[in-house]
DNA sequence: AAGTGGTCTAGACCACTTG
DNA sequence: AAGTGGTCTAGACCACTTG
């Protein structure tokens, strides 16, 4: 893949964000500088800044100029987004670490949630997300087994299930509730927090072609994690 | 100038599609009819396309064209509703206490979220929301008292802000952001909730045609709001 | 006054899909 | 072969913030 002018200079501005040169409300350098160090015009460095404006990165004031902006993470509650690609977007490192994957006996509420018979076989994989090897979120998944006869076979600390998941039974719906709720006491020792710390807990179902492919259950700390969307309404 | 080039551009290409001159799939003028057209360089007429891409209006094909994107269906997560609607939906009793209705300075993350200069005035309500007598949800709203200059003479106990504000600023653009918090202790009083109970907060920021109309603070008890979100994927 | 970002121009070359 | 979008240049004027 041959990289554009604008996409070197991003990746030059992620590096020194992820590497803490550029620590949060850092000065990044003016659209002139970038130009004249990348040897581009001004509106090729401008590109480089304004997408990662647009993707939360950093923060410009007219006048004042341009600034890592301040983290915190955030996911669109309009896609399902794979947390690896959402981390590595803001320049962060993300890893996962594999706590189970076996084959569990489904209860009744996720029973009803995969459409199959309650006490009946299912998938079942835990695993927590790291940004930075700062625990982030807590992920129980789910999976109808029928559909997915490989995901056992899965390395789930190289790959993530959504990673996999997309590929073998691309996602065709998807259904979302969110709650605020304090975490038990076993995620607080994964997520490393307190006992009395919010958090958000997103349960999601998502179905492919053939049905219903996983049920999970996200939980990630209030003060780490938050959701956002942004919608055009249509004018009348 | 109050608009810019390429915005008069965005909005002569959204006319056309909500009138349904340019339906689904339709084919878009190229970068340089538009540019003729509109006299204007072709980089302008290509930013307004590239805005409404980015905002999946469009899409857009090398060596094919632009064309009016398939409608996908989104998630009720992400309407605007209004609360007293969803309670009585609920077959229950809606009804609401105005705390605060009047000017107040603002600080810098308000004065950013409204995008006006910090230290201005706008207008602020704190409004406590109860279904079946039982509090609910606690609204604070930063009103822009530019473009809502009649705001302070409303009795917000006979009718949400929601329903006066979709009247006089129809709703055009929204943003969200979704966090679990800790209720401040005012809140809890408010809510009447005990001090580490986690309450879902939702960050609102909503616009009109002329700019930004308001920003919401919404906090709810965890164990009594919920928000839930479907979406369908669109198939390939 | 100097620097910054926001908008805009009038060109250019390229990769790609279409008739 | 003609048209389209994708990238890029080297300028310009403006509004704004800062020292």
């Amino acid at each position: 893949m041959v990289l554009t002018k604008f996409g070197i200079i991003k990746q030059f501005i992620l590096n020194k964000i992820e590497s803490g040169i550029w620590p949060q409300n850092a000065k990044v350098p003016s659209e002139n500088e970038l130009a004249e160090q990348f040897n581009v015009s001004r509106m090729t460095a401008r590109r480089a800044l304004q997408e990662l404006t647009e993707q939360g990165i950093l923060v410009r004031t007219q006048g004042a100029g341009t600034f890592v902006a301040t983290f915190k993470s955030q996911s669109s509650l309009l896609e399902i987004n794979n947390i690896a690609d959402e981390i590595s977007a803001r320049g962060h490192h993300h890893s996962a670490k594999q706590l189970i994957l076996n084959a569990v006996t489904v209860d009744d509420e996720i029973a009803i949630l995969l459409g199959c018979p309650s006490g009946s076989q299912s998938f079942y994989s835990e695993i927590l997300h790291l940004e930075n090897d700062i625990p982030i979120q807590f992920e129980q998944r789910y999976v109808n087994d029928k559909l997915v006869p490989t995901y056992l076979a899965q390395n789930f600390n190289e790959i993530t299930p959504h990673e996999f998941l997309s590929a073998v039974a691309p996602l065709t719906e998807a259904s979302h509730e969110i709650e605020a709720v304090l975490a038990p006491v076993e995620l607080c020792r994964h997520l490393a927090i307190e006992t009395h710390q919010p958090c958000l807990q997103v349960k999601r179902r998502t179905w492919a072609k053939q049905g219903v492919v996983s049920v999970t259950i996200l939980t990630s700390p209030g003060n780490k994690h938050r959701l956002g969307g942004h919608i055009v309404v249509s004018t009348n």
